[in-house]
DNA sequence: AAGATACTTAAGCGTATGCTTCACCAACCG
DNA sequence: CGGTTGGTGAAGCATACGCTTAAGTATCTT
């Protein structure tokens, strides 16, 4: 799933999806890449549950497929608000006990920080 | 970021982030792979802006960024629902006039249809 | 029936990824 | 001080990924 979105050119697929369907070709029309190419890619979002196909006659019309949207985000939202949650909780403890760290990691002052971005 | 999170084991990091900053180390006890190799994820993370870190002596603590996951999450949410409400529309037009396709391509009855689900 | 269209399938190729090992440095601990 | 702990950096390697070319196969179109 996550790995599916990881390609950029997946990425397009599925915003021009999102505007609605589009056969193969109207998908690919876009791409500086190969039909072959894009047919790939497209096989990679339907593993994934992202995108279903159906064809008729010779051409194959695709959509998305909200449910697996919804499944990545719910992933993300849950450990955000997780983390959010702790975060919070751990500024209405400094607010109140203006010293001393909880349980984590974050200790007081000496030694040469070296911050990564 | 979605590369970042592609992979399952930089998944299991944040997960592990998400319940409170960890160490290198901590992050890298429960799995199976050198501590070299923890770092390289870390580094990949770091880099998608899902993770921070900051040194103090020798051992670096890594907490996740909100900012990232709220960005990936709007992403998904935004396309989810661009798509949905277009689905709705379509429910409404197909309720109100009960036959014949509208502009994109669900058309109608004969053909050997070849789902892919 | 003869094209043209819309894919499909398989093979091959260069680069990126995920991992390991090995050497190394800077705290910290007894 | 010496040893351990916690992490860093550079190679090296096997596999996965994204892409291309090439050779089909159905399905329209004329």
């Amino acid at each position: 799933m996550f790995q599916a979105l990881a390609d950029p050119t997946r990425r397009l697929m599925v915003e021009r999806l999102c505007d609605g369907p589009a056969s193969v070709s109207e998908l690919a029309a876009p791409l500086a890449m190969t039909l072959s190419a894009v047919v790939q890619h497209l096989a990679v979002l339907e593993e994934s549950g992202l995108v279903r196909s159906q064809k008729q006659g010779r051409v194959r019309t695709c959509h998305v497929e909200t449910q697996a949207l919804r499944a990545a985000e719910r992933w993300i939202s849950e450990r955000r608000m997780l983390w959010e949650r702790r975060f919070d909780r751990l500024g209405a403890y400094l607010a109140e006990n203006p010293d001393e760290p909880d349980d984590g990691s974050p200790a007081s002052s000496r030694g040469a920080r070296d911050d990564r971005s």
